[in-house]
DNA sequence: AATGAAATTACGCTGCG
DNA sequence: CGCAGCGTAATTTCATT
């Protein structure tokens, strides 16, 4: 469907590294004109391939510091909907990920401290059909960017 | 240490929203200046709370449908640089995160299909002193913004 | 120490060729 | 896609509390 082209491909991949990024710095890495660059990346949010920018937070410094995943296994019953929905409603819930196989979800965390993931991991656990959890404590980490 | 007070908070909490929304627009949000607002935000990137702007982009539409966390196990002499360091040369690896415990490492892959996945994995198995894998495949995902 | 207002520079945006 | 023109935003400076 996407028609995106190595210009195109150039253009987020500077847009990744620095969302802020302006035109006119971009016009000049690929060579094209101001407008020129200004259509693509138009083009690249309508058709859905940036689907937005954001800012990049240190979580730490703002005190939360304590990041963990943690790995759920729900009841036969449980449909995928109930799940997220648990856990979008806590702030500390990063991101959810549906699994296929075992365990059924793998869920990012952020917390201020331990006694902090535990308050959050026994709230997942009261919060309907849980059968079990297994949570991975995150010592470092490295992103791409 | 920072101090980031609640005008602050907001202002976080908007350009996660949108990384490119102007410093005019977050100056009617807030009740601040527009000065204001740019000295916040530039001294919040001073202190390192924020530490940079990207695009989000929709992988999928890219030909990158697959993602996966694999969970690794190395042997007792391996150091974590070198855990990191094998990863980070492999474009598919988006991040890996060193873990307490069992397993330890979780890396987060995005592929183009099945085959890349087992390619990858591969490769990884075979980078230095990797005992054991167990690969989560991502069916959906849900993530904070 | 942090703010607001004013002035300058740079950028975003649109229409036309 | 490039060029050109106009409007808007970013950025710096200065004065104020």
């Amino acid at each position: 469907m996407p028609e995106v082209d190595e210009t195109d491909h150039r253009l987020l991949r500077s847009l990744r590294e620095d969302g802020r990024r302006t035109y006119s710095e971009m016009a000049k890495e690929v060579g094209l004109s101001v407008a020129a660059v200004k259509r693509r990346v138009d083009r690249m949010r309508e058709i859905g391939v940036i689907t937005g920018f954001t800012a990049q937070i240190d979580h730490a410094k703002l005190g939360w510091g304590i990041e963990a995943f943690t790995e759920m296994r729900f009841t036969g019953t449980t449909g995928v909907r109930e799940i997220v929905q648990t856990a979008t409603q806590l702030p500390e819930v990063q991101a959810v990920f549906t699994i296929a196989g075992d365990p059924d979800a793998l869920m990012h965390l952020r917390v201020r401290d331990i006694s902090h993931l535990q308050q959050i991991i026994d709230k997942l656990r009261r919060s309907g059909t849980v059968t079990g959890t297994k949570t991975l404590m995150v010592l470092g980490s490295w992103t791409r960017d």
